[in-house]
Order: C-alpha cells, then structure tokens, then sequence
DNA sequence: ATCACTGATGTGGTCCGACCACTACGGTCG
DNA sequence: CGACCGTAGTGGTCGGACCACATCAGTGAT
C-alpha cells in the first residue's frame, strides 16, 4: 500500500510510541488503548487482520497473536468469516479468564481462594436478602430442590452452583457475581468437592443451604451473612486440615 | 513420527481430543492441562516452540498464538532467545490480567469494582491489624509519612498505592493482595482521583489514612475494618454522585 | 590457572505468501 | 415471493525464511 517508498524511513515520532518491547506487546497496548480512549466502542467491529497489520505496521501474523491475546482476555472476539469484533465488555467477559487462577492453583493458594470467596460470598448473600425479588428467590429455591431431589453428584454440583449463581445476581453487583463465579469454576469445585463430598458432607451441606434460603426468606441480611460464611468456612477448614496431615 | 503415509484419513480415537475449537484453543487447553496435572512444574522450562508444535501436530504459527495467549494470561513466560518457561504460578504472577478489567471499566462498573475494593479492602485491613509486625508496620509508616511530605501529585498516588499495598502483603493472603493489587492499578486510580483530588479531599484523605494507621497500631481490627471501609467508601460514594448528576 | 573476548549455536521474534474453512450477501431460478 | 446457490471476503492454518538475542564452549592474553 505504500506506493511511494522515499516516505520516511526514519522513525515517525508523531505522538507513536517508539519502540519498546516486542511489536505483538505494543500492538496489544495500542488496540487496548483504542477501546480504553473510546475510539473503539463495545460491540463495534474492527477492521480486516490483514487492514489493522498495516495500519500498525506490523505483519499479520503478529497482529494475529495480538488478537488472540486480548481474544483470551475477553477483550475481543474471533467470529470465522466474519470478522473481530469487541465484546460488550462486560464483567462476564473480562472476568472469564479468572477461573485460569482457580484451576491451576493448589495447596495453600486453594485456601486463599476460598477465604476470599467467603469474604465476597457472605457479603453477596446479605446484599440479596436486602434486595431479592419474588422472582428470583423462585429461581434460587428452584435449584435448592433439584439439589435435593437428586443423588447424581454431578447434577448436585450443577444445581449447588447455580444457586450460588443466583443469589450472586440477586445482590445487584455483575462484577461480583462474575468473580464469585471464576472462584467456583467447575473444575475448581470439582476437585475441592470430590473429597469433600466423600466423608458425608451432603446431610451438612442441605442444612447450611437451608440456613441461607432461610435467611433470604426473611429478607434478614445478618443471618445470611453469617450462614454464608459458616457454609463457606466450612469447606475452608476441611481444606486447611488437609493440607496439614 | 507414523512414517507410513497411508495414515487413517479418519479421525483417529487414540484418547486424543478429536477436533472442537481452532486447533490454538486446542493448544492452549492442552499445555494448561499439562501444568494442572502436574506434567509441567513452575519455573520449568518447556521444549522449543518448534518441538511443541511437532508434538501438538500444529504448525508454529498457531503454537506461537497459544503460546502468547498463556503469556498474556501469566501462566507461560517467554525469554527471547533462552526458552519459553512456566511461570511460579504465583498469586501475582495470574491475577496480573485483573488489571485490565479496571483498566477498561466505566460508569457503573467502576462504583462495581470499588465495591468490591471496599469489601475486600476493609477484610485485608482488619486481618492486617491483627498480624502486622513491627517491621511491616514501620514500611507502612515510610509511605505514610512520604505521602504527607510532598505535593507532587504523583509522588503521592504512587506512596498511597504502596501504604495500601504494605497493609494488603501484611494481612497474609497473597491471593487477596494481588486482587486489591489489580484493583488499585495505576491507570484505574488515575482516573478516579484526578476529580477526586481536585476537590479538595486531600485533608480528608490524611485523616483517612491517619486513621487506618491509628488501628494497625493499637492492634484493632474492628477499628481497622471500620476506618478502610469509609476510606473507600468516600471515593465510592463520591464517585457514584458523579454518575447521576 | 584465571579471566576477558569471540565465535558458533540455538532460541524466540518477525515477516511473507499461500491455501483452507466459513460467513455473508446477492443474484438466480423455481 | 421464497428457497437455492455461487461468489467475494473474512478469519484460520500452514510452511519457510530471516532477524535479534542469549548462552556457552573455545581461544587467547594475562
């Protein structure tokens, strides 16, 4: 595209960055910057890979590994055929990539993760004792049946989080909801559950679900603060216990 | 590796993952297993981008987007010229990205995430009151002092970001740390405080962190709770009256 | 024997060009 | 008018070439 090759060969130093890092590093910075200044609104879609290579000045094969950097960041998205596109840049978007850190963590970090969740759940379930709606308390009881109604762990590991989903949503907070539900993604569940589970939690388990749909019955934040974070606490200390044989 | 090229043109079922998602994602799924079942150790250091891409069956290209991929998201490092290595898989190491949610949040979401601060802030400061030692507490009181001591206004978001930052390292979890750590990134507080600051809040601000200190002192961590909460709160409150003008 | 220099080697970083797979859109035909 | 189909444009994949950098063994002078 450039036609005339005597344009300047020297560095251009208007308001660029110059160079520093690697060019995919910068072209990252570059698109993030775009979106961050507004010149790249949600959802808009943005030029060929091939118009935006050259528009950095770049190859295209690094500015593929831009786009699929801010791709896994939830930044944009790949449609085949299509074209890239922004991402409504929601929480849920951008929060997706939390639950990397729970599925690749282990020993103490698990425990972290959980006491930041008890932390962020047990506030969670008192802003929705404050806040549900009819509709939403029969979507969580929905769920608090199906738990019970079933053997299948994997149902009752499907049902437990969407409960938690729920009442996550029901608090008002997308941001927190989206966080809560990286720190219970499936795997990280799964994992932590599977042992949990095999020493007869279930009967404990119905009873602190109980306790919190109590609590959100009564619209009585207090309760459900302390019910979510007994129920929380007590995967906690089962896990901390395990780590110190 | 087969040789005999009369390879089964049908799909082969050897326990592989036949084919779902670009082969990248692909990629990407499969060197995350390899860390999450232990196959890869932090800080290990994984074969060449070319041997990978022989042993994925992909080209060099893809492998290289996935590889980029698990670098933006703190799990892989790239070392130009050394290797590609596993990171320690650190706290810090993957909530690194947390940065780019704040980074790229408006409006209502910003009142989210200071939200989801002020929780977090206030829990982390309450722990840091019961815990903290005497060493930590003088590093505190270095940027405490430092802050008060100048006007620079950047001088003083940065000793801010690090007296915060002190109390977080000092409440024991890293996880939490590195989270309140992404939610104070420098470009998210930038924004905020430009119009906070400039109506005058600084005295109110002192007071604010006079305050904190005073509680990590006397060893409270009611005091502690109570006084980082209405430190954040005041940005939150603040910052939601802007969004309804 | 020790140390600084130097060269070769291997690695990630970048670029190019070709082709494939899929989508979207428009025209054609029933 | 609607279903069909072909085409142009897009992202996805591949292979090869070259560059920039890190590392280390070998060389040489001290």
């Amino acid at each position: 595209m450039d036609g005339t090759p005597t344009e300047e060969t020297e560095p251009e130093k208007t308001a660029n960055a110059p160079q520093k890092g690697t060019v995919t590093q910068r072209a990252i910075e570059q698109i993030k910057a775009m979106i961050a200044e507004g010149r790249l609104e949600p959802g808009q879609r943005l030029p060929t890979e091939r118009d935006l290579a050259v528009q950095l000045g770049i190859s295209r094969s690094s500015m593929r590994e831009a786009i699929r950097a801010l791709t896994v960041l939830g930044v944009l998205e790949a449609r085949h055929g299509s074209g890239i596109y922004v991402t409504l840049l929601e929480a849920g978007d951008l929060l997706e990539t939390f639950g990397v850190v729970a599925d690749l963590s282990r020993g103490p970090r698990l425990v972290e993760l959980l006491e930041v969740r008890r932390i962020l759940e047990s506030t969670a379930t008192a802003l929705a004792a404050a806040r549900i709606t009819g509709d939403q308390l029969v979507e969580v009881e929905k769920h608090l049946t199906a738990m019970n109604a079933t053997e299948d762990p994997e149902e009752i590991l499907a049902h437990d989080l969407a409960f938690h989903r729920e009442i996550a949503a029901a608090a008002g907070n997308e941001t927190m909801a989206a966080i809560l539900e990286g720190l219970s993604s499936r795997t990280f569940r799964a994992r932590v559950w599977r042992g949990y589970q095999e020493e007869g939690a279930f009967a404990r388990t119905r009873r602190e679900h109980a306790a919190i749909h109590r609590a959100l019955v009564a619209h009585d934040p207090e309760a459900a603060r302390a019910a979510a974070a007994a129920h929380v606490g007590e995967v906690e200390q089962w896990l901390r216990a395990q780590l110190t044989p």
